[in-house]
Formats: structure tokens, sequence, C-alpha cells
DNA sequence: CTGAAAGCGCTTACAG
DNA sequence: CTGAAAGCGCTTACAG
């Protein structure tokens, strides 16, 4: 292994004068500059990071921490890692993908051992109990999603809002008036306080009236069964129903397999919009769903971002929103006449 | 933060004696474990593994190579990775989920800073660059597939053989005589060197002639489009197929939507069979898919293993085939008489 | 602008 | 069985 000390040697400097350069942390001099680059560049020089780490108290190692137990890992959650790894890598920090429990002891575990220096929080719930478990340990952190105390906690979320205005504006301009927003299963104790679920439907239900629509808002867990099932109750009990709106993904493509088997078409019959879901996800369906975009791409930089600026001690990024945008396919069409 | 001197100290006995209660190195009177064990309870001691990485030059932390440019990380990859970073957990590792270029190039920089002991490859490609560059560098890796030439490079794969052998019995047993494979297009450079297709495409071609089968071999994209396209060829070219078996997932949800809009209905016309596929994904199709089950936790586990063996100098764990198994759904039935 | 030296929190020969 | 001490490869006051 290539040392500072064996670039140093071979430039006639100092190890201190190497670390200034490689940081930037000194003005050092164009011609001693030169010579140490050299050097370097000669010995194919790359610095230790585990030293640099134990020396400067820094790892430059984030994690992202994914409560993979109680949501499934897919195509959204991939996009938000691999944007948050990216915009990481061009801060000269390392990802890590961390798939915890939800209820804050392995986080405990993790950041107790020196390993990370700060938290991206994905999926966080209402209460999340890992919020706690940071805060006491004073890891810094950046949550995807937010805690309803937010108290200048740093933070990026789905601007539900206005995702769930333009989505209701988008249907209601085709023509629709029959609505049904599927949300979540607020029961369901792991659910009953997910971000998603309850700001969309808090949104809708806040929303539809200025449009004059009546509020029929029914549940379903986030599985494609769930969602076959929730639109054999809607056709049972809401027959009228032109439009769709879904929230989860999984659900969704149920959705259109259920109403498929139901002998209901797409779109002819019915239109049917997630409201936060990923492309590749929607390409898998048929015909390939018209959706409201997750801001995965958007809010994994962003959540990244918002946490690096906190440990480099730059100004706080202020809490931002971003609305899930409609993404064109063939599942929404006006309604039957 | 709580140091091993801090314990040292409040036990009464050395530092190295702490480190070797921690790591079990070295033996240690009952009664000098217990006054140490307790000081560690009372202090909320944890060891710091940024240091014990600079010190015994072991981070502990492994690195798993996903290219993420060339494939998606859709269920299958989760599944591998979990089942990676338990098995890794449980060994006292770490496991980073990294997404890299294809071209080693990442790789290199990623192995140069110290921070991996070791590299678990997914999605091995029959000459893959990444082997080079961890060759050369002399890290430790184990692979997740296979590489053409392996000179007892560790690994762990898919059984295509066997795979492709059980596929081809079930629906034979079922009634079928007509079968087609959709493989990959082996003319695409970034997949003519992809060891499911190849490996499942030889499979095939073997198999198919020992069962008295025609052996009918159509190619498509791992897409959704992809497999819709591939689906209109074969109902075009080789309208008398009554059972498809396809590698890729993707492409399968798309045979399945395919076949739908083109009237074939599933299974009472055609049947359906990926041969490689997470349940997560089976489940998104209505019909549910019958799938070969991709041995995604089975190889996350053995390829990790196989690499932590390496690492602690252990006997290598021996090359492991593992065979996707089947997995009832209901895309799959005798054929139409 | 540059260098000598202490120190980050561990592990590990070496000695007893 | 236990301890004193060197060392892992860096960073960072401090001094000049």
């Amino acid at each position: 292994m290539v040392t500072m000390r064996d670039v140093a040697q071979r430039a006639g400097v100092s190890i201190a004068t190497v670390s200034f350069v490689l940081n930037d942390t000194k003005p050092v001099t164009a011609a001693t500059r030169a010579k140490i680059e050299q050097a370097m560049a000669e010995l194919g020089f790359r610095r230790n990071v585990v030293a640099r780490a134990l020396a400067s108290r820094r790892t430059h190692i984030i994690a992202m921490a994914y409560p993979a137990l109680d949501h499934k890992f897919g195509f959204s959650a991939a996009e938000f890692f691999t944007s948050a790894a990216d915009a990481a890598r061009k801060q000269d920090y390392h990802l890590v993908l961390w798939p915890v429990g939800n209820d804050g002891s392995e986080l405990t575990e993790l950041v107790g051992q020196g390993l990370v220096d700060g938290v991206v929080l994905m999926e966080v719930q209402l209460d999340d109990p890992r919020v706690s478990v940071l805060r006491e340990t004073g890891t810094p952190f950046a949550m995807i999603g937010r805690t309803s105390a937010l108290e200048g906690l740093s933070h990026v979320d789905i601007d539900f809002d206005q995702t769930v205005e333009d989505a209701v504006e988008y249907v209601y301009g085709l023509g629709h008036r029959r609505l049904a927003l599927i949300s979540g299963n607020l029961n369901d104790p792991l659910f009953s306080t997910y971000g998603p679920y309850v700001r969309s439907e808090a949104a809708y239900r806040r929303i539809a009236p200025q449009y004059g629509i009546e509020t029929v808002v029914m549940e379903s867990s986030g599985s494609t069964l769930a969602g076959q099932e929730a639109m054999a109750r809607l056709v049972r009990d809401h027959p009228e129903t032109t439009a769709v709106l879904i929230v989860n993904e999984f659900a969704a493509l149920g959705a259109v397999s259920g109403l498929n088997r139901l002998g209901r078409r797409i779109p002819e019959d019915i239109s049917v919009l997630p409201l936060l879901m990923a492309p590749e996800m929607a390409a898998l369906t048929n015909p390939e769903l018209t959706i409201m975009r997750t801001p995965g791409p958007e809010l994994g930089q962003l959540g990244t971002e918002a946490l690096i600026r906190q440990l480099e001690g730059a100004d706080p990024l202020p809490p931002q929103l971003v609305p899930a945008k409609l993404h064109p396919g063939a599942t929404t069409a006006p309604p039957p006449s």
C-alpha cells in the first residue's frame, strides 16, 4: 500500500503538506503542489479512508436507513437509493443502504459503532421511534418523509397536497365527476401513521369538495391482492365510479388486474391513476399506467444534500416538498358518456 | 464516546486485556472477564469499528457490486441483497450495496480506498472486466454468477441445467409438446455474455431434444415491452406453441400482458413459465404467475459466506449451483386438447 | 507557506 | 493469564 509517507518522501516534503494539498485545507505554493501531485500520480497513491476517518472523526459514510421489514424494496425505493448514492458520491461521501427494523434498536447499534457520520431516514412514520434514537445519540440525520412534530428537523418529502390537487384537477379536466381514492389501511398499526396514506387522504378530503366531488375513500393494504380486492369492493359499493386514484403502487397494479378481471375496461369504462409510482413499475401493466410519478430521484438527492450540509456545517437546506408529476400513460381517458 | 481506555480503567485492567475479551483472542480468567464485561455494560461501551479497522487492517465491510446501469434493481436483486446483508451481519460484517459501472473503474476506486475487505460480484458476465480489477488489486471476492474461465474463482450460481430440466419436465408432464424458450438478445453486446441467457439457452438446446421437443428459441430484451413484442412474433411465427418458458423476469411480465392483448388466454390457450423470478414479482400479474423461483435468498447467503470464509482464512466453500424451484401459480395448465 | 509531533481508538507482537 | 508499548495511516493544532 502506498501511504502519504511514501508520497511525502518522494516529493521531498512532509506528510502534513501532502495532507494539505490532498484536502485543500491550507495554502500551498504551486511548485510544492506540483511536486506532490506528481509523486501521487507516479506512485498511484490513494488515500486510506479508514485512517482519515479515525484521525478526522469523520468517516464520510452516510447510512440510508430503510425499514425493509415493513416496506417492500421495489423500484421506487431503488430510485431513492440510487439518486441518493449519486448525490453522496459527488460530495465525497459513501452512501450505505441499511435495512433496519422500525423500532430503532438496530439503528442504535449502527450509530454506536462510529461507522457513519449521519443517517438518511426512509419511510418515516408520523411518530417514528428512529428519530428519538438519533436525537438521543446526537447523530445528524435527514428525513425523506416527515414526522408530525417537526421542530426544525431536516427533511424533504412529497408534496401530497399539490400531488392530490394536480391529480384531481387532471381527471376532473377529463370530465370525471365520480372519483374514488384508495388510500391505506389506517387500522393497521404499522401504517396508521404512515405519512403517504395519512397525508394523501387528508388532502383528498379537503380538495375533492372544492371540485364539488363526493368524497369516496376506500382502504387497501399495499399488495397486489389487496388492490384487487379493493376494486371488488369499489365495483360493488360504488359502481358509478369512473376514476380511481390510488396511493400504494403495489395495490395500484392489483387495481388494474382486478378491474380487468371484473370486466371493467381501462380506460374506456374507468380510469386508473396511481398517485405515487416509479415509471419502471408503470411499464409493467397492460395498458401502461398513467401515473403521478414519485419524485424519487429529486428527493433522494435533496435528502442526501440536506444531511451533508449539516455534516459540513453549511447553511441548512430549508425543508422541501416536491410534488409527484403527471406521467402520461394509457389508463386515463374521459369517462364513458 | 466511551473508549476501551475508559473500560480498562474502570475494570482495573489494561486495554490489551479488554481487547482480548472483546475479540476472544486470548484466554482470560473468568474473574477478569466478569469485571471487564461489567464495566462495559455500565459504561455502555461500543467498540469503535473505525479504529479497529485501522489497527487490524480489516474493516469488516463487504461491498456488493451491483451493475445498476445495465441491470434494473428489482425484486430479485433486492432478495439477493437482503439475504446477503443478513448473512454478513450474522458473521459480524457489514454489507454495502455498491452501484458500479460494468467496466471496473469504479471498483478500482472503491477498493483502492481501503474501505472494504472484499467484494461480492453480482450479475457477472462471462468475461467480466471487474474480475481482472479485483485480481490485479488482490482483493478477495466471490461471484454470484460465473465467468466462463473459473480457475478456482469463488462462486455460487443458479443451476441453469437443473432449472431448465425441471421446467421442461414440468410442462411436458402437463402434456405440452410445443414449447418455446424466450432467451435474451445475444446480439446486444451487453448481454451476449450474460450467463443466465447463455446458459439457459444452451441447457434448453440440449434438453429439449431429449424430450423429443422441437427446439424453438426466440430472443427478447429484458423489458416488459420487449416481452410483449416477443409474444407477437411467437404468435405469428409459431402459433402452435402451447407453453412459453422465459428467462428474463421483466420480459415475462410483458409476455403475459402481450398474450392477453393478442387474445390468447392464459393458461387455457397457452402456459407461461418464467425460469427466474422473485415471488413478489410473480404476484404482480393476473393471473399470478407460475414461476421457477430465483434462488436469491440462498445465493445471496452462500455468496457472502463464500467471501467471508476467504477473509477468515477458513476452508473455501466449494462452488455451489442452486436450481430455481417450481413455485405454483395460475399461468400453467395442460394444453388445449 | 511548511514541518515536527501528538493523537484518533483500537490490535498485536513481545515480554513476563 | 496480563501489561507496556509500538503501530495502523492519516489529520490538525502549534510553531516557525
